[in-house]
DNA sequence: TATAATATTATGGTTAACCATAGATATGTA
DNA sequence: TACATATCTATGGTTAACCATAATATTATA
């Protein structure tokens, strides 16, 4: 998917912010402060994001980024943490500097660029402000992400990414599901059907589509 | 002065064609063609570079570099030629998608990057495709530009620059003398007055005007 | 439950850079 | 000089991303 510069920086904004705060749904107020601009222009930005399928967004509750969105959130966030290293160790940039010029080049910047540049500074792990440097492995899943139909009666998790296929999702929000919301297993059937409970709501769902759901424990 | 992106681009390829075809006058169809938009959409921008002062414009004849125009290109340029140095020599490019990177790169290198990429790269002089990397010392004066004040009864040189304010520069515009005219120095009076052939017309200037006008002999 | 605070939506406006089309103007050549 | 060709201008349309303002909807608090 090709996404503007400004997209990307609204999803690593996004992603940044989930680090910090692991608080999974973002208030879009405090994205527009990240951001500085109006909170008329993130909703606006947000609803085309949702209909993209690079964020999951519930009015009036936040706005999560899916699987995709993390995903392209965190390959930024890795160029961006390279090229910081770049400008601080053969630069000489004060590190808070080397972040503003790499905020800018991250947006050029290929996946070949990012091999080679990785190899050049013998593959960094961490930036010059300390924070880690996602590898690209990890990026095609997310880090530690756990199907529901693996979790147990009682548990509580997070859901990460719901499905891929377009009449799944739309039954999902229909259903008050979406990426960001925090479900309870509440009981498993023989059949290994499940009950969970979101926002104060029962839904029951068949053991298949519960496996097309990623979570990660609370 | 801060000038977007896009005309950045205009400048460069200006200074470009210029350099590859030392025809003083650049014709907007060719303009159109290397930046591969519209004549429509160029007509409008030389427009807009004209009044920002940054090239001289002359409707039918074509379009020239202003001393400040010429100027902001070889910073770019060389921005551009540095970065080329460090996607072959460092991360082993092809001198041609070095080029390609480089091309976007060039937008967002301040003066300090500049500098210290510079001295990382060991002052190259050279690009890998062999072109010459502008100094940042000639970048302030035209390379070797004459008054027209110095030039002697006979020779014909281009103007390169007019003055900077804005009342003799819309007498020169008047007097169908821009950037990129050609001129012949016809006589020189005893009080240093100089009357000069434009366009099969002649002009004659006081002394203190001609000192204003930057050429290069033909 | 009423109200304040917060968030969202609708409407309309801005800027930069592009596009197309058609009509006007200049240039150069027969 | 007349005409073909090249070039320019005027007009109006598009897109992305922002802004302001006002009206509406939701949430949270007293």
């Amino acid at each position: 998917m090709n996404v503007s510069e400004n997209i990307q920086m609204y999803l690593v904004e996004l992603a940044i912010l989930n680090e910090d705060s692991k608080d999974s749904l973002i208030n879009l107020s405090k994205l527009a402060e990240v951001l500085k601009v109006q909170t008329v222009s993130v909703n606006q930005m947000i609803h085309k994001l949702d209909e993209l399928g690079l964020v999951s967004y519930q009015p009036y509750k936040g706005v999560s980024l899916t699987e995709i969105g993390h995903q392209q959130a965190m390959d930024i966030i890795r160029h961006r943490r390279l090229w910081e290293v770049f400008f601080v160790s053969n630069l000489g940039f004060e590190p808070a500097s080397a972040e503003e010029i790499a905020c800018q080049i991250e947006h050029i910047t290929t996946e070949e660029i990012d091999d080679r540049l990785s190899a050049f500074l013998d593959h960094p792990k961490i930036s010059p402000l300390g924070k880690t440097i996602p590898s690209r492995e990890t990026n095609f899943k997310l880090d530690g992400s756990i199907p529901l139909s693996n979790l147990s009666v009682g548990e509580e998790a997070t859901v990460l990414s719901l499905s891929e296929d377009k009449d799944s999702t739309s039954f999902f929000h229909d259903a008050n599901l979406f990426a960001g919301s925090i479900v309870k297993i509440l009981s498993i059937s023989e059949n290994s059907n499940v009950l969970i409970e979101v926002d104060n709501k029962k839904i029951h769902l068949a053991h298949d589509l519960c496996a097309e759901i990623k979570t990660r424990r609370l």
